[in-house]
DNA sequence: TCGTATGATTGAGA
DNA sequence: TCTCAATCATACGA
């Protein structure tokens, strides 16, 4: 179906603003405006451009334009669908946000000092790759600030320009605005994701060099051989001793588990040999 | 440097 | 899920 067939077809729900238009298309000076737009495909572009101005300059444009305007309104975005597109993007970038917050590669407000917790790594290396990690992702989030600004006016002004030879709606330009802001997001998110993933392989790293055994502490291995030596008839401490001694030694749970685990086996090996 | 002690890991079994 | 036994990797002391 043509535009003019589509035109002329919903003819019967015409706006005030339509039936003006065809109005004078059928009545006055401007009979064959829409065959001459249905043909103007078939131009030379040398002469396009003649038609251009002609038709920029014709009375019944911005008619045009607002009717046309209101015909994309009616064939309509999918506004929801991009709404919930954006709301999932927002919730990613706010999980992201969350996990740079907590890696110290961004601070709660400028010139916060972080505060240390539990899974601090105090390595001067550690913290030497990691400035260069949050170097590298205000570099390149200051570059990505900027350059999605620049494109974003790029985009408007281009849109403006060509809202003088085609009709754009406010929508389709916002709609337009946030399909690039969308993409763009994506991009963010890709930086973000990268930092994240840099992040957590230099702390699993420098966590696995940590894993190298240290002995307990005298303080240590008194406090469990008591418990051990005391209770040598039944040597299996339950889950809330389990939690004291852990609390008293300064250990985990799961070493406490070990020690005991070890301390059992090596103590009944021992035990078989010397009868 | 080497033997031993010790904390951690893994796989099997209850 | 807990325990045990075997094993690994490292710390430690002579």
């Amino acid at each position: 179906m043509s535009t003019e067939d589509q035109l002329s077809s919903s003819y019967h729900i015409l706006t005030p603003l339509e039936n003006a238009f065809y109005t004078n298309i059928n009545n006055q000076e401007q009979p064959q405006m829409m065959n001459r737009i249905m043909s103007i495909i078939n131009d030379r572009l040398d002469d396009a451009q003649q038609y251009k101005d002609a038709f920029n300059r014709n009375p019944m444009q911005p008619i045009l334009f607002d009717i046309l305007r209101e015909i994309k309104q009616k064939n309509g975005l999918n506004m929801r669908q991009i709404s919930n597109e954006d709301d999932s993007y927002k919730q990613e970038l706010a999980r992201l946000d969350t996990m740079l917050l907590a890696e110290r590669i961004v601070d709660r407000y400028p010139n916060e000092v972080s505060t240390n917790n539990s899974m601090e790594i105090e390595h001067p290396e550690y913290e030497e790759k990691l400035n260069r990690i949050r170097h590298f992702y205000h570099t390149e989030l200051a570059r990505f600030d900027k350059n999605s600004n620049d494109f974003c006016t790029h985009v408007l002004t281009l849109l403006h320009e060509q809202s003088q030879i085609r009709p754009i709606t406010p929508e389709e330009i916002s709609h337009m605005i946030s399909m690039v802001r969308k993409k763009l997001c994506l991009i963010q998110i890709q930086l973000k994701q990268n930092t994240c993933e840099a992040v957590m392989n230099l702390r699993t790293r420098f966590l696995d060099a940590r894993r190298k055994r240290r002995n307990f502490d005298k303080t240590t291995q008194k406090i469990l051989n008591e418990y051990f030596y005391s209770h040598l008839s039944n040597p299996y401490p339950s889950e809330q001793v389990k939690e004291e001694l852990a609390r008293k030694c300064g250990v985990t749970i799961s070493q406490v588990n070990n020690w005991f685990g070890n301390k059992r086996g090596r103590y009944k090996k021992n035990m078989l040999k010397n009868e």
